[in-house]
DNA sequence: ATGCATTTGTTCGTATGTATG
DNA sequence: GCATACATACGAACAAATGCA
């Protein structure tokens, strides 16, 4: 998927991903699952809290939707 | 101003305290500045981080600003 | 039905950075 | 310079829901 995040940019990382989610997002249909927070964590070294936190926005902009136990989808 | 969680409601203590201040919020004027992050971890007892998540609802509602180094207002 | 692995959700605590007055 | 206040980021633990063997 190739997120990577740039440690020395004045965007916080949490944004970074955003911004990456979202374009990723363009390219899936409804329904699709976007990656765990876990995967999230492998492929771009960021704590857990901060790759929640960039979920959580998607979330609360409507984009995507989770259900506790299988994972986060594109609405 | 008496915030106060129970620890044993089902009901999650960011969201506990989000409703609370949402109640506080609408006897305000515009402008005016709601508790700090340390006023409301003394308050509620609660973590830092869970003050946070209560409050980044709030802008995420649009029902506050936050002005780094000020506080954070009703709009 | 039981148990396990996966995944999201909540909460805690700490440290550091940045902005304001 | 200093105190206050919000913002970012880390790490850890536990709970709860889901799906599957």
């Amino acid at each position: 998927m190739g997120f990577a995040i740039d440690r020395h940019s004045p965007v916080p990382a949490w944004q970074q991903l955003a911004s990456q989610l979202r374009a990723h997002i363009a390219t899936l249909a409804p329904q699709d699952m976007i990656p765990s927070t876990q995967e999230l964590v492998k492929e771009t070294g960021l704590a857990i809290g901060t790759i929640q936190k960039a979920v959580s926005a998607l979330k609360a902009e409507g984009l995507v939707y989770a259900v506790s136990g299988r994972g986060t989808f594109k609405r």
